[in-house]
DNA sequence: GTTCCGCATGAATCGATAG
DNA sequence: ACTATCGATTCATGCGGAA
């Protein structure tokens, strides 16, 4: 199987000006938050935010397959004591060009950024907004399905006194093969609430997310082969994300010093077999 | 100290105008969501969900002291495989009548409604919406300080087998809970994510939220002796977790059978005296 | 007195069927 | 076509009874 990682590099409206009509199955994205990172995208003002963004939504319902979905992450900043209100109307207008607002997803981020404030606690989640252009997308829930709680609580237990002692190690370095093998079906489907520690890694973007973020939403919303857009690729997290789930993917960056980070990262073409290794058996949530 | 615990029986339009000006200093509630509990309440059509309402937080505006907050429990539910948009056009128009939109918490449920659906996941969060009258607000952070050190320990053995298994499981694919977090201070200030089960089965009167909930926010921007209102009274739960933190509190509840509830948990005047017993401890969330 | 197992029960949602 | 009702689906939790 051969799949393609493309990089570009410029402003986003323009480029996907140049994708074809219902050519994407996913675009999975954190877009610039307002006024912040001002240095990198000129700071858009939380009342302009709307506004700014709304050209480019527009693009990416048109790029996106009547199967496909758009999962936009973003959060709104205070502003003057208060949460501003751009994101909420952000979905109302988007509304209004054709988005269906189909789920809100909460990511939980366990280790956020610490701080101390008089009038407000340190802000842990942030949203990751479902959009989707027909009330039919694809969606292939069985590919997060998480161990259920019926699982810990008979088998583990019952396992834990020989097979803890018959291999400790692989116990102690987190349940690895041994036990994901043991039991294939006692896995229940996953909620609308997401948790995940921030990554630490791509210090010099200031927006990065786990790359298990936009791997949990490739895998539930694509197929192998399928088409991912970013359009504020950043640092490259998405594509990697892809490439290693066999997908195709795009990315578009305006700052060359991302653009040439996210280079680094990715392999431009790649060339693999399509066959599931044990190894692959391992790394299935 | 003798504290009040006024329960009253009554639609709440009229009987907030009962209520003085600038009496109240927390209102936490949790309205009859739209087109649900039908059998109670009337259900409230999802598109005249907003007009219904802003009556209503027009007056809690106006019994709400300058420093008090209101703590607005709400979700909205799907209305032809779309999140319906009233709750965030609710946050937009009681904006306009005077309201800041301070901050939103996420409950986060881990005991949530099962099912499944062939286009969305089990719903596991809901909005606690903060809305404060000024930006000089009371707020007594260190009520809710979480232990940490010592207390993870036993923190750690309450976990969930649920929680570690999923946990660990998830470790190969980069999410992962990070014990680490738990670090040397003794305390450590909570985040803007609540974690509690819903108070379900096997009890006479199922309460929708659990009393750590208001009892949590009670504590956050509420001294003894303040004032507390729940419009929405529903089993009582706001009011008796007012009484045991000593607070005066005022609830409002249109159905009989509720109201009865309600007065059988409470007693309407005590007298108590102002410890903290090992008990609540655990009822920090 | 513990621990363990079984079971009822939720602020739900979809799709099919009926009026 | 549009609304109302109903059955099927699904899982964490806490209680009660049993070992």
């Amino acid at each position: 199987m051969e799949i393609d990682t493309k990089i570009v590099l410029g402003d986003c409206y323009k480029r996907l000006k140049e994708l074809e009509d219902n050519s994407i199955d996913l675009i999975f994205t954190s877009p610039p938050y307002a006024d912040q990172r001002k240095n990198t995208y000129g700071g858009i003002h939380p009342d302009k935010y709307v506004e700014w963004f709304l050209p480019i939504s527009k693009e990416l319902l048109r790029v996106l397959k009547p199967t496909g979905t758009f999962v936009l992450n973003i959060k709104e900043r205070v502003v003057d004591g208060e949460r501003h209100t751009y994101v909420i109307e952000l979905i109302l207008e988007m509304r209004k060009q054709g988005w269906l607002w189909t789920e809100e997803f909460i990511w939980h981020k366990k280790n956020c950024y610490p701080g101390k404030w008089p009038n407000r606690f340190r802000d842990s989640w942030e949203r990751l907004i479902q959009f989707n252009k027909s009330k039919h997308f694809n969606m292939f829930q069985e590919s997060v399905m998480v161990p259920t709680g019926e699982w810990a609580k008979t088998r583990l237990k019952r396992l834990s006194d020989t097979d803890k002692i018959r291999d400790e190690s692989k116990v102690g370095s987190g349940f690895g093969k041994n036990i994901s093998n043991w039991v294939n079906r006692d896995y229940a489907y996953p909620t609308n609430v997401l948790h995940t520690a921030t990554e630490c890694a791509n210090k010099n973007h200031s927006a990065a997310f786990p790359e298990a973020l936009p791997s949990w939403f490739i895998k539930l919303f694509t197929q192998e082969e399928d088409w991912v857009l970013d359009p504020f690729l950043g640092s490259g997290t998405t594509c990697k994300a892809a490439q290693k789930l066999m997908r195709n993917s795009i990315g578009i960056e305006l700052q060359r010093s991302y653009y040439e980070m996210a280079l680094k990262d990715v392999e431009p073409r790649i060339m693999a077999l399509c066959e599931e290794t044990e190894e692959d058996e391992k790394y299935r949530i």
